[in-house]
DNA sequence: TTTAGCACTTGGCATATGCGAGTGCTAATG
DNA sequence: CATTAGCACTCGCATATGCCAAGTGCTAAA
């Protein structure tokens, strides 16, 4: 990828920044008349017909069929995405919708990620897509024990990002106050910061022993928690799907069938993100996805973090003509944003004035 | 429709039917010919001809245009739904994939409603559709607070359906264990049973009045629960969108881009599933719907009732030519056995030996 | 090295043609 | 009088044909 950036003269990258952004404009293929009118290149058609057999020979090109234009390969496009295009500035509008997403008081963290993809595609006209991750460990840092009825007793969990999740848990045999407290101090005991997936056979022994009353409780509380834990998957949202009908490469039923299976099924796209750990903007085109059905898009997405802390991750999915840079730039800006507002209301020990309570997480 | 019904000979019935089955099956207009052979109809083709004419005028059929064979008008398979189809009898794989859906343990009713979308599009081949119905009014049972933090608090809000729900408060002063107790008497003495909507300001003020140290604590509270309430929406997942396009009705491009954008938006379904409140399975043909994008769709459901109470809704969308039959009878029994074991769970007062515990339902 | 010119390729589109499925009508039949 | 056989007719669809425009590669001139 250096080298060749090497071996591609200054014009051979004008006109191949040309064609790619004709072709992301107009999605037809591209023919050497067109880049000497509208592009502006001061070249006769011919000249600019060689450069592009030369490009097509060194992969940047292809041509569908002889005496069709050309259209950027993969190996085009990625050229471009990495040496070639242009920030793109957002204008007035663009800004506006964003922030006005972000000043639409939005409580939790969870809801902010979800609308972000719904502006994600408003904005590029792709499909957005939105990832909450839950932190594969959970450590909890502390439990509280509720009574509710005489069978019936909250368990609440506070865990490491000072989020609150509860579990109902119904017994079998009547409670009091007094062995839920017991319960509450050896959970707290022996669970604290401890990843749930340690918790052995000796420890749950010893628990027991030192419970007292509640000796009977601690096994099924701890399978309960086991469970919760083990439910918590990353959670995936699309929005625009529909999107992606207005672009001729979805057209075809079978590939469309294919990409809304993917969408509906989430568990590639957790993957792919997962994989993809890179801090700054991820961008693969097409065939660089492993899941098959991706071979013909882009998908570019971008970590959300909030104090150093990853907490999901927005996208788009879209054709492989996508206008990167616009992308990358309301992707860059939005997650930045995010960042910013998220850091704000996650460290509120005083409050900045108005009766404003906020909201945790909520399971 | 009580008169159509008289209007029509046993014999015009009879090829009614045949064409509403061989269209359903075939998906192609249906000829005579073909039900006098494929249909097994003592009649020949010539008769059959005469008669389809009659149940054209009549407005039961209809041609795509001369010379091409019959389909069935939306009359047509009103008609056929209300009098004319069989029971459809579920087969034992079909069976099977039911009740080993029931049998995974699902704890959360929501989960076995959600799951059980996929069940319905899986057996029948259109997407599934799931709606889990929030209760309109939400009268708190029983408020409790738990502090967890300085500045940080828990409500815990049980619900009539005795599932509980949870909030997290921050405050903006310190406080303590004995101003929540207040607050937690107050709540409890104010609000038990109370729409939040009915609360007006003189109650707010009695309440502050009468919560001692928790009384600025009040109106922030409040205030939080209304959020909250209004907060609580029906959810819809669908499954199985991609399984549309086998069907050519999907096939234009602009039909599908609606109704994307329609199971997208969610709203639409949730009115029209709220709207259509009859206890048995609702069946909207074509323009029967009031939403636009679904005026050339079939959807079908049934809400799903837990001890009396409606908890939500399954159904199936798909085209007009929807195997009614099999829809109606997979749905049915699929209700009712959701129902049969949800109710199990809900009453578990004694346990039925071993070490379970049951969860209830949870935000 | 660039450009103008020209012959050539090819997909798309519009038109023409044939085929087959299915109809409606009429006359014959039980 | 209901039913049926026969037949001419209507369309949609698929295939074949011809033409056009866009675009190319190549060669020769500037």
């Amino acid at each position: 990828m250096a080298d060749a950036g090497k071996i591609l003269t200054e014009r051979k990258k004008i006109i191949l920044k040309a064609v790619v952004e004709a072709h992301i404009e107009t999605g037809e293929p591209v023919g050497s008349k067109l880049l000497t009118t509208d592009k502006q290149i001061p070249l006769s058609s011919a000249t600019i017909r060689n450069e592009m057999a030369e490009l097509e020979e060194m992969g940047y090109l292809e041509q569908p069929h002889t005496s069709a234009g050309r259209v950027p390969s993969e190996k085009g496009y990625r050229f471009y995405v990495d040496s070639l295009m242009e920030d793109y500035k957002l204008n007035a509008g663009e800004l506006s919708v964003i922030s006005s997403l972000l000043t639409a008081r939005m409580t939790a963290l969870d809801k902010l990620v979800e609308r972000a993809s719904g502006v994600m595609s408003a904005l590029t006209n792709y499909t957005g897509v939105a990832i909450r991750q839950k932190p594969r460990k959970i450590g909890v840092v502390m439990f509280r024990v509720l009574m509710l009825g005489e069978y019936d007793f909250l368990l609440v969990m506070v865990t490491a990002g000072n989020s609150v999740s509860t579990k109902e848990i119904r017994t079998q045999s009547p409670i009091d106050q007094e062995t839920l407290s017991c319960l509450e101090t050896t959970l707290n005991r022996f669970l604290c910061g401890v990843d749930i997936n340690d918790v052995t056979l000796p420890t749950i022994m010893k628990m027991e022993a030192s419970a007292g009353r509640a000796a009977p409780l601690i096994s099924p509380v701890i399978k309960c928690i086991y469970e919760f834990v083990s439910e918590i998957n990353d959670e995936v949202d699309f929005e625009g799907v529909n999107r992606l009908l207005e672009y001729p490469e979805y057209s075809d039923m079978s590939l469309l069938r294919g990409m809304l299976g993917m969408l509906e099924r989430k568990e590639d796209i957790i993957r792919l993100v997962a994989e993809g750990s890179r801090d700054s903007t991820n961008i693969y085109i097409g065939s660089e996805n492993r899941v098959d059905v991706l071979k013909s898009s882009t998908i570019v997405f971008k970590t959300v973090k909030v104090s150093g802390r990853p907490v999901g991750a927005i996208g788009v999915i879209g054709p492989l003509r996508m206008d990167y840079p616009k992308v990358v730039s309301t992707l860059e800006y939005l997650t930045s944003k995010i960042t910013d507002m998220a850091g704000e209301i996650g460290m509120l020990p005083e409050g900045h004035g108005g009766s404003d309570n906020n909201t945790g997480e909520q399971k």
